[in-house]
DNA sequence: GGTTGCATGTAAATGGTTACATGATTGT
DNA sequence: ACAATCATGTAACCATTTACATGCAACC
């Protein structure tokens, strides 16, 4: 999904700065299914506000830097609407653990467990903060996506926990030497 | 994770084409954690043979073109080694459908119901394809990763259906409304 | 006769990441 | 004193996607 549809959908949730848009994409509502950075997430907001599907406003803070605030017109709701209709692409996993992970037998076991464990963590971790954020998360489809996120973020726990020891064990005693 | 890093992967498996690194990205056991395509793959091919890390063959063959054969050499063990022991990055879901059910409010109900029930169907039949090549994956690493896989999906397609219905139900019958 | 599968490759265009540049404030 | 948070932006670099180019065989 491209960096300027991404911008508009947070937008049309409340107006927002560049750098809150980022921090929705960290920690926000959509930290579990797209990522933008800032090199990305600046030249989309310039780029729509040309176009008319943004609106602007210069926003001073105390003991802060400026910020600019972004809002959505009625045009660039329009865009994101027609945007949204065009059938989505296939959901993808991007895992370069899982990657790593397919070549478990290549590895020194302690690295392995290091990776398994810090894995779980971070899972562990994801999850706490989508479960603190949940509730308030009002339209329908904002609830379906949280709920979908939890369940994912619920199944990895679940699964690393349950084969980490065997994944171990098998790498360590190689079944050429069970076999025999 | 690199193009270069993938056809290592691959290979170290055992030897193959160009055309058949991409099928294990799109059938294959990588299916359902990393993606490549043609354009990325051959140039890898190409600056990975000139590193040393490959080695290349041309195979002749009846009624079909010819292949060109890569093997991973010595030189490129050493490298995916060194590669896979670097600290995985985070695993992402990318997923344009999650973002745009996030809006469901927003779409025409038959379109959002058409959306959900393609999405399941094609996680029904990633389930399928990777339930039928999963038993012969031998090495630990490889089960793991497939296991992981099918959880996965398991969890996708049990989400969809259990929430389907009530999705709908809510974009069709707006809360203003069932509030009063 | 059209589409799919096999098979390789290049070039242009797109688009994103990474690193840099700046600077005040708050917390350790 | 140092790191992190807040805040915006640019530019170089990197990589991938997409489209193009080619061609035979098999199947419907």
């Amino acid at each position: 999904m491209d960096a300027r549809t991404l911008c508009l959908g947070v937008l049309a949730r409340g107006d927002a700065s560049g750098y809150e848009i980022k921090k929705s994409f960290e920690e926000g509502p959509f930290a579990h299914i797209q990522a933008a950075s800032f090199g990305s997430i600046y030249p989309a907001l310039t780029k729509l506000s040309e176009d008319g599907l943004l609106a602007c406003r210069n926003e001073r803070q105390d003991k802060r830097p400026d910020k600019k605030v972004y809002s959505i017109t009625p045009a660039g709701r329009d865009a994101l609407a027609a945007r949204l209709m065009k059938p989505p692409a296939d959901d993808r996993l991007s895992s370069d653990f899982l990657f790593i992970l397919f070549f478990a037998h290549i590895l020194p076991p302690p690295l392995l467990a290091e990776f398994i464990d810090q894995r779980i963590g971070w899972y562990e971790a994801s999850l706490e903060r989508m479960a603190g954020c949940g509730a308030a998360a009002r339209p329908p489809g904002e609830r379906f996506v949280h709920g979908f996120g939890l369940a994912w973020y619920a199944t990895a726990v679940r699964y690393l926990r349950e084969h980490r020891d065997g994944l171990l064990a098998e790498v360590s005693a190689p079944s050429s030497l069970v076999a025999e």
